[in-house]
RNA sequence: GCCGGGGUAGCUCAGUUGGUAGAGCAGCGGACUGAAAAUCCGCGUGUGGGCAGUUCAAUUCUGUCCCCCGGCA
């Protein structure tokens, strides 16, 4: 299978089109945004058109209040490939989720889901007590990983703890569990592109998204889902929508904070792509080389299976 | 022209009873095991508007000039 990988708005769907053109490909979301049905021009899904093109799976079937845990993206990732290469089909995950595409390809520890009461628990106390008590009593638990995460990082240790909790087991006796690695081989490929040449990129795409109507498309979502606490509205462009049409921003500070908070991720995905050294980086437009690079990652694969 | 407020980091501002300054945001770098478009961490030399004066020492006090904002003319 390939993973291509990228920042938001390099041009990793005009790339995975490109392969299509070449290998029978189905494409395969790696993205955690363009999983929700409300909102595939905000999370800028491959529109029908593109979808057109070749098979798309695991696009725009989830509702806003729903959430998408990483283990569970795995599992659908995990089928959806299987099925796909079974059919003959070459699997093109694309996408911008780093835990995504390690959970999928280095698996995940086996924790079993976490009672939403448990959860709700560690939330009210957190808010009480603050993260640096909890911090704290988690590590009395579990000084492996309080020591690997900083007091501030609520999250974090809020996961931690209710994974305590509910499981009777410290978070790190989990993490050192053998876990499921993906049996496929990859080949990752990243889209790379300088920081001020993305800009502009992204800056373009705000305005193409409203004047496609990303208002409109917000709307019909709020009827559907008013809770901006719902895992679907977390989405960049998704939030600040909602605090518009809510009347708390205008329009022209949403577009404001739009940009700067897209501009913002993808500099986090860039620091997570980078670390990834099996990672060959190309630019967008350099398709051609994308095609021979899988070419060539394909036939040393199909070599190595029959020598 | 007069009266008041102000000129300090890229931006918005704080502070220094005189010992040459620090927050937020932005920017740059990093972490990342089921919310990950999330959640966090690290990085701060800037002619303190210009010039002069007082002082051992001025961003701080004094004078003067320049610029911005509000009011009065």
């Amino acid at each position: 299978m390939v993973c291509l990988s990228g920042p938001t708005g390099a041009g990793k769907t005009a790339a995975a089109l490109a392969l299509a053109g070449v290998f029978p490909v189905s494409v395969i979301n790696a993205d955690s945004r363009q999983v929700y049905r409300d909102f595939p021009l905000i999370t800028a899904q491959p529109s029908p058109e593109e979808r057109g093109r070749c098979p798309h799976l695991l696009y725009g079937f989830l509702p806003t209040e729903e959430k998408l845990g990483a283990g569970e993206y795995a599992r659908l990732a995990a089928a959806a490939i299987r099925e796909e290469s079974e059919k003959g089909r070459l699997p093109v995950l694309v996408g911008g989720t780093g835990l995504y595409f390690k959970a999928l390809l280095e698996g995940i520890a086996p924790i079993p889901d976490i009672p939403p009461d448990i959860s709700a628990h560690w939330q009210k106390r957190c808010d009480e007590e603050g993260s640096v008590a909890l911090h704290a009593l988690l590590a009395g638990h579990d000084p492996a990983y309080a020591a690997k995460i900083h007091p501030n990082d609520r999250q974090r240790i809020m996961r931690a703890l209710e994974v305590w909790q509910a499981t009777g087991k410290p978070f790190s006796w989990w993490h050192a569990r053998p876990m499921e690695a993906s049996p496929h081989a990859a080949c990752k490929i990243g889209l790379e592109l300088p920081m001020a040449e993305l800009e502009p990129i992204l800056q373009r795409r705000i305005e193409l998204m409203l004047r496609a109507g990303a208002l409109e498309e917000a709307e019909t979502a709020l009827k559907r889902c008013a809770d901006p606490e719902a895992p679907g509205w977390s989405g960049i462009g998704c939030a600040e929508l909602h605090a518009h049409l809510g009347g708390r921003i205008s329009l022209e500070e949403c577009r404001a904070l739009w940009f700067k908070n897209t501009r913002a991720y993808a500099k986090r995905q860039n620091t997570w792509f980078r670390a990834d050294r099996d990672i060959r980086r190309f630019r967008p437009e350099e398709t051609e080389a994308i095609v021979r690079h899988v070419r060539a990652a394909r036939e040393y694969a199909s070599g190595g299976q029959r020598g």
